[in-house]
Order: C-alpha cells, then structure tokens, then sequence
DNA sequence: GTCTATATTGCGATAGAC
DNA sequence: GTCTATCGCAATATAGAC
C-alpha cells in the first residue's frame, strides 16, 4: 500500500554513498521548493526516495542542514547558466540581448521559482541560507554583467559611473512585475517569444531612456 | 508568567466587536508578517491581543481566512501611499523622482517587507491571497505610474510604445538586488539619504539610458 | 482540552564490499 | 566473516489547529 510509489529499485539496490545522498538532495529539491521549508516534510522526501528517514540524518544532520545543502547546491547549478558572455565583436545591445535572455530564463524556470519563494520566505530565520542564495544566484549574475559594462566603458560605448550598480538596474528592469506575478502563481512564466519580447524592450530602454528625442 | 506581555488592557478592557476585529488584524500582522504564514501560531495572535480564543474563530473562521484579511488590508493600506501624483506644472523627471521617491520609501518599510515575505511564501497555496496583495499593492501602483506616462507620452514630452510595461520597468528597476537584499535580511533598509541616491539612478538610467552620446 | 502532524532519536536487522 | 551503510520500526517530544 505505497501511496506515492517510490522509484521502483530504490528499494531493492542499495545505493553507495554519495549516491544516496545525491538522490535526497533531488527529492529534497522537489518537496521544499514546491511546498517551501516549512511546509516541507522529511516524511515526504523519504517516501520519494525510498529509504529511511535515518538516512537523511546520518548524511546531513537535520531539516535545516538539508535545506542548506540544497538551497546552495541549486543556487550555483541554476546560475551557473547566467555567466559572463564572451563579448568579442559584439557590441553593447546584442551583448545585453543575449545576456537579458539567459537571465529570463533563468527567471522563469521552475527550479528558480522555487528557490525564490523558499528562500525569502526563510531569509530572516536562516541568515547562511539566504547568504548562499544570493551569492552563487543574483549576486553572481549581476558581477558578471558589471565586468562586461566595464569593458564596454573602457571603449567609451557606455557612459556610466557605477558599473555594478547599472548592471543591477538592468537586472532589475528583467525581474519586474510579469516575473513578480509569475513568482506568485498568477500568471504562467513567459513563454520563449514573450521573453525575446521583454528582453528587446528592456535593452531599449535601458540602452537610450524613454526621453523623446529632440526633434 | 507571560512571555511577551501582552498589551496592558487588552485584558481588562472589553471592546466592542469592530474594535476587536481591528484589534485582531493589528495582532495578526505583527505575527504573519515576521513568522510567516506556516510559522505563525494563532496561539501567539491570541496571546498578544489578550481576547478569549474564540473570538478569532468567530470572527475571521480560521488561520487561513485571518491572513487573507490581513494581507487584503495591509496591501492597501500600505499602498495607499503609492498614489499617482499631482503633476501639474511637473517635468517628468521630476515626477518620477517623487514617484521613485515614494515608493522605494513603502519598499523599505518593514510592513512591505513583512508582507512581500509572507506573500511571496504562499502565493502558490493562496491564490486569492497572492491576488489580492498583487492587485492593491505593486499592480495599483503601476498602473498609476503608466497613467502619469501616458500624460506626458501625449504631451510629446516622451517617447515609448507601451506605458504600462515602461511604467513596470522603472518600478523593476526599484526593486533591484538591493531590495532583494533587504527582503532576504541581508542587508539594512536603506536610509532616506541612500533612497535619495538610488532614485536618482534610476531615474537617470531610465530617462535617458547608458548609451555614450555621440560626441 | 483534544487530536493530529512531524521532527528527532534509538536500536536491532540486513545487505553488499572486502 | 567483518565492516559499514542503510533499513525498518518504534518511541519521544513538541507544536499547533480547532
């Protein structure tokens, strides 16, 4: 009577170590970015993967270690896909195009999402989690942009005094009130057309303001 | 042996049913909002207005029912103070420095932040809660930056396509990872003097872009 | 006060590696 | 066989909705 079937091997093979907890760490992922910590059971993560609760006791200590281990874990896998372009022979608006892409959708996928309801919601109670977060996630992502701005001042195609903090605007103008809503469940992330809009739009504005020219 | 003391005459004093309902919602946000939907106990929203346990049920029917009347009130409340301006006589610069101005100042503030936390937590579970806080707080005060736009657009002062996705970008750029970093406890809110600066920013940015004139 | 949910721990049984 | 990781299950304890 298994109510959610487990994979069907997990509990004939045994599994060496690191591959144990491997496993946890995904059904960890999937429970505590769908339901966020609190609301997550370690009851629900063993049923997925079929082992013993001890298991995840012996591997990572308690619930809140094992939302650490996951919520850093996920942060650098999931931005990892927001780095640093290569940006030989390309000029300012392209290099934003492709770099506002990668950031959308990252923005939208599913496994951000998560991390981002998770996270805030448990930001004031576990400083360390919300450090890792922002550090492998956003904080990242918004350095790399600022190291291409520079390079982009250096030439004299940009007019900027604070690289980092242009690169945040910019970033910014991406996580707006679609991804905000979309955050919160009220409407469905943007489809790939709908990105490629946002983004064109946002690199126009953010490359030559919403000023009317002098006519 | 009362933990956190409870107001004074919350006990002794006997309100009249408005009174208590208001009494409760003061209570419950001070709970919901620093503890979370999941993390707040009833028993704690009790014990602060010092009333009989009944009067929540009855009142209100339940803990789910009590949140979503208190993001319900807190979302306009706070939003309130978003309102689109007087800009009679105003450059559009100008305006959006007091719009900008505002509204970083409601971002800061700890009742926001309470409720972007809460909200964002349970959006997925509570759609109608995540509706409600959207449509009266960060929805209410786009659309009134996208009217004011759209005065100035048909005065030729500015040139775009769409004022309310512009209207969305100034407010994104708001809402960088500064703000992030604040909702996540990483930082402090900032000062009136750094709110100050960073509207300034943006408002550069958004005006008139990064783009190196032509010299 | 009742009842349910759930984190955490203890401990003996067991399966595979060597 | 020994060893180690894991399992399965029971027991404890606390919290919290109603």
């Amino acid at each position: 009577m298994a109510k959610a079937q487990p994979n069907a091997d997990a509990r004939r093979q045994r599994r060496g170590g690191a591959e144990l907890r491997t496993a946890i760490l995904q059904a960890a992922s999937e429970i505590f970015l769908e339901e966020g910590y609190q609301g997550a059971s370690i009851e629900a993560v063993i049923e997925k993967v079929g082992g013993s609760k001890r298991a995840i006791y012996s591997h990572f200590g308690g619930k809140k270690e094992l939302f650490a281990a996951l919520v850093a874990e996920a942060s650098s896998t999931v931005i990892g896909q927001t780095s640093p372009e290569n940006i030989e022979g390309k000029g300012v608006s392209d290099t934003l195009r492709m770099f506002g892409l990668q950031a959308t959708r990252v923005l939208m996928a599913p496994t951000t999402l998560g991390l981002y309801r998770a996270v805030i919601a448990e930001g004031m109670r576990q400083p360390d989690v919300a450090q890792a977060f922002f550090e492998n996630g956003p904080g990242r992502a918004s350095k790399g942009l600022a190291q291409v701005l520079e390079q982009f001042q250096a030439r004299g195609a940009i007019s900027i005094k604070d690289s980092q903090r242009a690169a945040e605007r910019f970033i910014g103008m991406l996580r707006d009130d679609v991804h905000l809503q979309v955050v919160l469940g009220l409407r469905a992330p943007l489809s790939e057309a709908e990105i490629a809009e946002s983004v064109e739009q946002a690199v126009g504005v953010f490359m030559h303001g919403i000023a009317a020219p002098p006519s």
